[in-house]
DNA sequence: TTGTAGGCGTTATCAC
DNA sequence: GTGATAACGCCTACAA
């Protein structure tokens, strides 16, 4: 066993006052066989064949009503729980979905998990979660070990996975089925669930213009997030049609998470002529450059306006003051879920009516400039 | 298909202003089989027995160097991977490990599932992670399907779920290795990792008591997590040892999640006597707390302090002005894994040394009071 | 509509 | 040290 706590001991700009262990208790296990019972346990039981227990559990048509209820009633009784091994083994489904995940945002993350998971319940599928940190590289050597091994049925993909073309053609050549959510091209053979984000940012510039702003300084995501770069266009062509100049340096590069925004907003404050307004490019950065502006003791929304994609409802529950575009995670999660879930073949470009809302709470509205 | 985004489209209190889609596309599959290696082809490839090849993979003794390497060399240039379901359907294990986590902060959860994902890669392990939410009940159940469905071979628990009995009781019955992260009981029979919350918290009153502060407001977590009334029974001792009362008023039962610390600190606020610090009982309170008091112009720390336990590092990352325990949940998922991994059977009660800290930026220490 | 035989890819058991 | 052979629990294909 290793050392637990590794680089969690230096703390050179702190100061060490309590001092504890973390202890852990091992208690072996006395190895011993517990039997669960098998499909042949619950025909006897039922008094049919194994094929017929086999066909009730996976639903299939031609069963007589009288024995199928036999056969539920004996399931019930035994508490039979099919062995996924073996299903996967034998058949040609594994009864698995795989979620691939790669988020600097927990919140992000959760959200996604829990949305696909929530689907995956109702269709009696497993979610295997697959958290990645993209940094450490080989992604595709780990999606294959993910795929050969476990057999998934599906996948879902996020960004910026969703847009590394060796992925998905390997993807394609293993015939996997898979979606995408917001991807960064619409590729027409894949599977996807998106917005338009271009659309969605330029609406809500123009909502700031419309209040008089026309200084307004963008926080931008990861470059390797497409999203990103679609909200930072759509962030150009408002300025555009309110005619004004785009000004590189009050455009911030910055990674989708609470620190860009403190830092994006420090930059932005430092600035000789500063903005009247932050559009961050989702709702972690936004938290952070509210974080940054209360402790620089700048008002909110009186000296200066924040805005942002709330992407995970978490500018929505936590931060009142902010004026945010509406873009459901977890809406999209479910769509894409139902997406991998559905045996309907062939339903080819299909539309899911969605209202993506501005909001701004009555509570704190935009501050009109002038 | 269902109508996504059911629930987001009420915004009485928000006004519209932009409308756009989430359009999904649907690529059918062309079903066409894809063909793996097996062991069989790989055990042809090296000219031994199949058995020998199932030797190495399982990395067992007997085998002599020279086939070892014939084996490995097949196995590398035919790319091939073992198949978890027959692995799970023949073996007695099934290299797997389940994570039940629930838990109401997002980073929380994200922080114990890389951590176990980490060390699981290294062992050769998929982690199934299985985030609950509590409030939809039947979790004993939902247990007991995960259980039979994959057969894993251990399971790690997160609070509040170690506190379940009867499901400890049932994962005994079942003869099934778990290891509980952060209990509320340390059960002699039952491996954990874990930390004294009591101390820790008693710790930081100190720590604020010294600073000349005596009245201390206290934002706790969710009453069904052990951990929010062992730091609550620590803020009780601390005090005590100050010779300082303990006053109702100014202690708040929260949810250990951000909402709870501005609501928290919103009634701390609104007394007539306000406290000159508040001990927040987890980094997402703390956050909120301090979000809470920003939006009010109340100056932190000059005018109040802010405490917390830091479980996730977040209030390291983002709130430079915060006082903190440091608490890693990383590194408590790391003795976890380790501990559920590990094959050394009889590894009674051993202790892993970490250093619990109290810290405070330079940059904006405590203030003082008087 | 129901049942029978065979096999999925690996590990366990027991000889050699 | 190494190799045959029988499971593991279920599904597919085909026959009745």
């Amino acid at each position: 066993m290793r050392q637990a706590g590794g680089g969690f001991q230096s703390a050179d700009e702190h100061f060490s006052l309590g001092c504890t262990v973390i202890s852990v208790q091992h208690s072996p296990m006395t190895a011993a066989p517990s039997r669960k019972p098998t499909i042949k346990q619950v025909a006897e039981a039922a008094g049919v064949s194994i094929k017929t227990v086999s066909r009730v559990l996976n639903n299939e048509r031609y069963i007589s009503a009288t024995l199928r209820a036999r056969v539920d009633e004996a399931m019930h009784n035994l508490a039979f729980k099919p062995s996924q091994a073996a299903r996967a083994l034998a058949g040609r489904r594994s009864h698995q979905i795989a979620l691939i995940c790669d988020n600097p945002s927990p919140y992000y993350v959760y959200e996604v998990q829990a949305g696909v998971r929530e689907r995956c319940m109702e269709s009696h599928v497993r979610m295997i979660a697959q958290p990645y940190d993209i940094g450490a590289g080989r992604v595709l050597e780990d999606l294959r070990d993910l795929v050969d091994q476990t057999n998934p049925d599906g996948l879902i993909l996020t960004p910026p996975i969703t847009d590394f073309t060796e992925v998905l053609s390997d993807l394609r050549a293993r015939r996997l089925r898979f979606v995408c959510l917001s991807p960064a091209i619409r590729a027409p053979d894949c599977s996807a669930a998106f917005i338009d984000n271009v659309a969605a940012a330029r609406e809500m510039v123009n909502h700031l213009t419309q209040f008089g702003h026309r200084r307004i300084g963008f926080i931008a995501g990861h470059p390797s997030y497409a999203t990103s770069a679609q909200r930072h266009a759509g962030y150009a062509q408002g300025l555009a049609q309110a005619g004004i100049a785009y000004d590189p340096d009050i455009v911030i590069e910055g990674q989708y998470d609470f620190r860009s925004g403190v830092e994006g907003a420090a930059r932005l404050l430092a600035l000789g002529k500063r903005p009247t307004a932050i559009f961050a490019s989702s709702d972690d950065i936004a938290a952070g450059a509210l974080a940054m502006l209360h402790q620089s003791g700048v008002a909110v929304p009186q000296d200066m306006s924040v805005t942002g994609f709330d992407d995970t409802a978490l500018a929505e529950v936590v931060w009142p003051a902010l004026t945010t575009i509406r873009q459901p995670t977890r809406a999209m999660a479910y769509a894409a879920a139902d997406l991998l879930l559905s045996e309907g073949v062939g339903v080819e470009h299909r539309q899911i009516e969605h209202r993506l809302i501005i909001r701004a709470s009555a509570a704190s509205p935009l501050h009109p400039i002038r």
